[in-house]
DNA sequence: TACATCTTTATTTTT
DNA sequence: TAAAGATGTA
C-alpha cells in the first residue's frame, strides 16, 4: 500500500518520507521536490497508522503554501482535510488564541491589525503621549516594537540606557496598553501572545503537545526567534518535528529571519543526521553549476550541491548593455524571439532586485506590444475602499475599536473635522472610554454633532444587522448604511472602487469556514491574515515581472535577471549590513535557480536612478560564475569582462577617442578607472579643473570616494 | 476642507 | 524620476 506513495521518489526523498518517529532536518535545495516530500511525509504517517489527520500540525509562511499543501495531501489520500491544523504561523496562532481567548486575556472578538493599521495605531500613541514625531518617527517606532516582539521581548525585558531608547520603550508600553484597551493585536502579537499562553499555561501546553505528536515546518530557514520559541513550546520532548529548509535560500534576514535557528534546532532536538535533497528536477546542469559556484562564495553554509540528470543544457547568456534603455531593448528582442519559438510569455520571467527597475522594462514592453504582468503592489484587502468597508464591519463586531472608528468617522464626509475629533478624543481620554462610548455619552452640538449622530446610528444599525443577518448580507448592509457605495458612485474615478466593493460582497458570500466561531470574526481575521493574492488574474498569457523576493518558490522556462550592477545587485545598502553581501548572494542564487531551461543575466553600464544617471560596475555575482558556463552576447562586454586577465586585442573604436589630445579632462563620467590602492572603479562625477579638479569614483571594493586629481594616482582602466 | 504647490526621499516585505 | 508627505492657499 505504502509503496504507492513512495513511487517515483529518489533515495533521499524516500528516506525523509519514511523516517521513524524522531525529529529531523531536511535540507531541501531549490527544485528538489520539497513540497512533495513534505506532503508525502504527512500522507505516509497517516497511511501507516502512526497518526490521524488531526494529529498532524504543519506550519508554513504563506497562505498559498498552506493551501498547496492541503491540496496535494488530499490528492494523495482520500481524507477530509477540513479542520486539520495546516496553516501559517499567524493563522495557527489566531486559531489558538480564538480557542483560548480568555486565558490569553483577549476579548473573544479581538481584531487583527495589519501593517497599515498598526502604523496608524502607533501614530496615535505618539500623539497621545505628546511625543515629537520628528524624533520618534512612526515607522521607526513600529519597527522598534515589532523587532522586539519578534525576539520575544516585552518592554520590561528591554534595556534602555539613554533617553531616546527609554522613550521608545515607553511608547511600546503605551502601545500595548492601547491595543489591549481596544481589543486588537498586531501580527507579531499573535505569535507573542501564543508563546506566552503556552508558556504560562501548562494544561493548554500539554493538551497541544498531546494532540500533535507530529509537527512539520516548511521554509524553516525563514523562521524568526519568536516563531522558533513557539515551535519549541508546541513541540515537546516527545514530539517529532520534521523541519524542511534551505539555508542557501534564506533571503528574509532583514525581516528577522534567523538561519541560525537551523543549527539551534539540530542542537535542541538532538538531530544527528541531516537529510540532503540535492537532486534538482527543475533546471539543466549549467544553470545548477553556475548557481552552485556562486553560492560557494558564502561562508558558514550547511553545505549542499545541486545536481541533475538532465544534461548541461544551454549556456548562461550574459549581456552587458550600454544603458538601462538598451538593456530593456535587448530583453524585448529576446522575448520576441523566444515567443517565436513557441514559448508562452507566462513561461518567461523578468526578475530584478528593486521595484523601481520595472519602469524602464515596462516602458519597453509596452511600446513593443508585449503583454506583461507586474507582481507586487496593493493587494485586495489593502485597498483603501476595502479597508474602509472593513472598518465599518469591525465596528459592528467591536465598536470600541478606535482605529476603525477614526478611519471612517468622517468617511464618507459627515462634516466632522479635526477640531470636533479633538474634543471627542479629550472626552474619551478623561472618561477613559473608547471614542464610540464618549460620543454616546456626551453628544456634540452643531453640524459635527449631527454628523456624529448619523455615524453612531449607522454603527447601531450595523450591530443589530450583525446579529440578524448572514455575513454576505451584512456586507451589503455595510456598504449601503455607511454610504460608501453611494459616495464612490458619485466620484469621478470611483468605478474601480465600486467594483472592488462589490467584489468584497462576493468575497464575504464565498467565505465559508470550518470552525464554529462567528462568521464575522473569522472573516475579519481572514481579511487581515490573507491580504489577497499578489498575483494578477490568470488567463491571458503575459510576461511575468517581479522582484527576486517575489519569485521565490516559482519557476519559469526562461528567466532574465536584470540590473546586475554593483550597488544595485548586490544592493549598496546591503554592503554595510552584517551578512548583507551574503544575503544578496543568496538572493542571486534564488534568482538563478528559478530557471528551467534558459537563464539570462543582464547589466547596464549606465542607469537612470533617482533622476540621475548612475554608472555601476558589473556585479561581482557575474564574475563569480565560471566563464565556461557562460556565453557573452555583447562583444563590448566580452572584452571588458576579460580585461583583467587578457588585454583585449581589438578595442571598440569609440574607446580609442580618449587617447587623443582632444579629450582634455582626463576623466569623464562612466569611465572605468583603476587606483593604486582602491582598485577598479567607475567615475561618477567630475568637478573643478586644473589643480582643483576632483572626481567621485565608485570603487568595487572600497565604495564611493572623492579623489583630488592632483594627488590621486588614478588611471583609466582601459589603457 | 479641498486643492495646489513644495519638499523630501529613494531595497527587499511571506503575516 | 516620480511618488508620497508636508505645507500653504482659497
Amino acid at each position: 500500500m505504502s509503496s504507492n506513495l513512495l513511487e517515483g521518489l529518489n533515495a533521499e526523498q524516500k528516506a525523509a518520507v519514511t523516517l521513524p518517529r524522531q525529529s529531523a532536518l531536511i535540507l531541501a535545495g531549490a527544485g528538489s521536490g520539497k513540497t512533495r516530500v513534505l506532503t508525502t511525509r504527512m500522507a505516509w504517517l497517516i497511511q501507516n497508522g502512526q497518526v490521524g489527520p488531526q494529529g498532524l500540525l504543519a506550519v508554513t509562511f504563506t497562505n498559498k503554501a498552506a493551501r498547496e499543501m492541503l491540496a496535494r495531501l488530499s490528492a494523495l489520500l482520500p481524507i477530509n482535510t477540513r479542520g486539520m491544523w495546516v496553516g501559517t504561523f499567524h493563522g495557527l496562532c489566531n486559531r489558538l488564541l480564538r480557542a483560548h481567548a480568555r486565558e490569553a486575556q483577549l476579548p473573544s472578538l479581538f481584531q487583527i491589525l495589519d501593517v497599515q493599521d498598526q502604523l496608524s495605531a502607533v501614530k496615535r500613541v505618539i500623539r497621545a503621549l505628546n511625543y515629537d514625531e520628528e524624533r520618534y518617527v512612526p515607522r521607526q517606532v513600529q519597527q522598534f516594537i515589532n523587532s522586539h516582539k519578534e525576539e520575544g521581548r516585552r518592554p520590561a525585558a528591554i534595556e534602555a540606557f539613554d533617553a531616546h531608547s527609554r522613550a521608545l520603550r515607553d511608547l511600546y508600553v503605551a502601545y500595548e496598553a492601547q491595543c489591549q484597551k481596544e481589543g486588537v493585536v498586531d501580527f507579531a502579537e499573535l505569535l507573542l501572545r501564543s508563546v506566552e499562553l503556552l508558556q504560562g499555561n501548562e494544561l493548554i501546553r500539554d493538551h497541544y503537545r498531546e494532540r500533535f505528536p507530529f509537527v512539520l515546518v516548511d521554509e524553516f530557514q525563514d523562521t524568526n526567534r519568536l516563531q522558533y520559541l513557539w515551535l519549541r513550546l508546541l513541540a515537546g520532548p516527545r514530539t517529532s518535528v520534521f523541519a524542511v529548509g534551505d539555508d542557501d535560500q534564506s533571503i528574509y534576514a532583514f525581516r528577522g529571519a534567523e538561519v541560525a535557528n537551523m543549527r539551534e534546532f539540530e542542537r535542541d532536538y538532538g538531530i544527528t543526521q541531516v537529510i540532503r535533497l540535492e537532486q534538482n528536477y527543475r533546471s539543466f546542469g549549467n544553470i545548477l553549476d553556475a548557481a552552485n559556484a556562486l553560492i560557494r562564495h558564502n561562508s558558514g553554509r550547511m553545505g549542499k550541491n545541486l545536481w541533475t540528470e538532465a544534461g548541461p543544457g544551454e549556456p548562461i547568456r550574459v549581456y552587458e548593455a550600454g544603458s538601462d534603455g538598451d538593456e530593456s531593448r535587448f530583453v524585448v528582442e529576446e522575448v520576441r524571439a523566444l515567443q517565436g519559438e513557441g514559448i508562452p510569455l507566462s513561461q518567461m520571467a523578468l526578475l530584478y532586485r528593486s521595484n523601481a527597475q520595472s519602469r524602464v522594462l515596462e516602458h519597453a514592453l509596452f511600446s513593443a506590444g508585449i503583454g506583461y504582468r507586474v507582481y507586487g503592489g496593493l493587494r485586495f484587502f489593502e485597498r483603501m475602499e476595502v479597508k474602509h468597508a472593513l472598518a465599518y464591519l469591525r465596528l459592528a463586531a467591536n465598536p470600541d475599536d478606535d482605529g476603525a472608528f477614526l478611519r471612517v468617522v468622517n468617511f464618507p464626509p459627515r462634516g466632522i473635522g479635526a477640531r470636533s475629533m479633538e474634543v471627542l478624543q479629550g472626552q474619551a481620554d478623561s472618561a477613559r472610554v473608547s471614542l464610540y462610548q464618549a460620543a454616546r455619552l456626551a453628544p456634540l452640538s452643531g453640524k459635527a454633532g449631527t454628523g456624529l449622530n448619523a455615524f453612531l446610528l449607522c454603527i447601531e444599525t450595523l450591530r443589530s444587522a450583525a446579529e440578524a443577518v448572514p455575513l454576505n448580507e451584512l456586507m451589503s448592509v455595510v456598504l449601503d448604511e455607511s454610504g460608501l457605495l453611494r459616495h464612490y458612485r458619485q466620484e469621478r474615478d470611483g468605478a474601480d472602487r465600486v467594483e472592488n466593493l462589490e467584489e468584497l460582497v462576493a468575497a464575504a458570500a464565498a467565505f465559508d469556514h470550518e470552525s464554529d466561531d462567528s462568521d464575522l470574526a473569522a472573516f475579519l481575521s481572514h481579511a487581515s491574515l490573507e491580504a489577497g493574492d499578489h498575483e494578477a488574474a490568470p488567463g491571458s498569457d503575459a510576461l511575468q515581472l517581479m522582484t527576486v523576493h517575489a519569485a521565490k518558490g516559482l519557476e519559469f522556462q526562461v528567466v532574465f535577471v536584470c540590473g546586475l550592477e554593483e550597488g544595485l545587485f548586490p544592493h549598496e545598502n546591503a554592503l554595510s549590513e552584517a551578512d548583507g553581501l551574503e544575503e544578496e548572494r543568496r538572493l542571486m542564487y534564488v534568482a538563478m535557480t528559478r530557471a528551467r531551461q534558459r537563464l539570462y543575466l543582464t547589466r547596464a553600464e549606465s542607469r537612470m536612478l533617482h533622476g540621475q544617471v548612475r554608472y555601476g560596475l558589473r556585479s561581482r555575482f557575474i564574475d563569480e560564475i565560471p566563464e565556461t558556463l557562460c556565453r557573452w552576447l555583447s562583444a563590448q562586454a566580452f572584452q571588458a569582462s576579460r580585461l583583467d586577465f587578457q588585454p583585449s586585442p581589438s578595442r571598440p573604436a569609440a574607446a580609442l577617442d580618449f587617447t587623443s589630445a582632444s579629450a582634455r579632462p582626463p576623466f569623464f563620467m562612466g569611465q572605468s578607472v583603476t587606483h593604486a590602492k582602491f582598485g577598479s572603479g567607475v567615475v561618477l562625477k567630475c568637478e573643478g579643473n586644473g589643480s582643483d579638479a576632483r572626481v567621485q569614483v565608485n570603487f568595487r571594493d572600497a565604495g564611493v570616494k572623492w579623489l583630488a586629481l592632483a594627488f590621486a594616482r588614478l588611471t583609466p582602466a582601459d589603457f
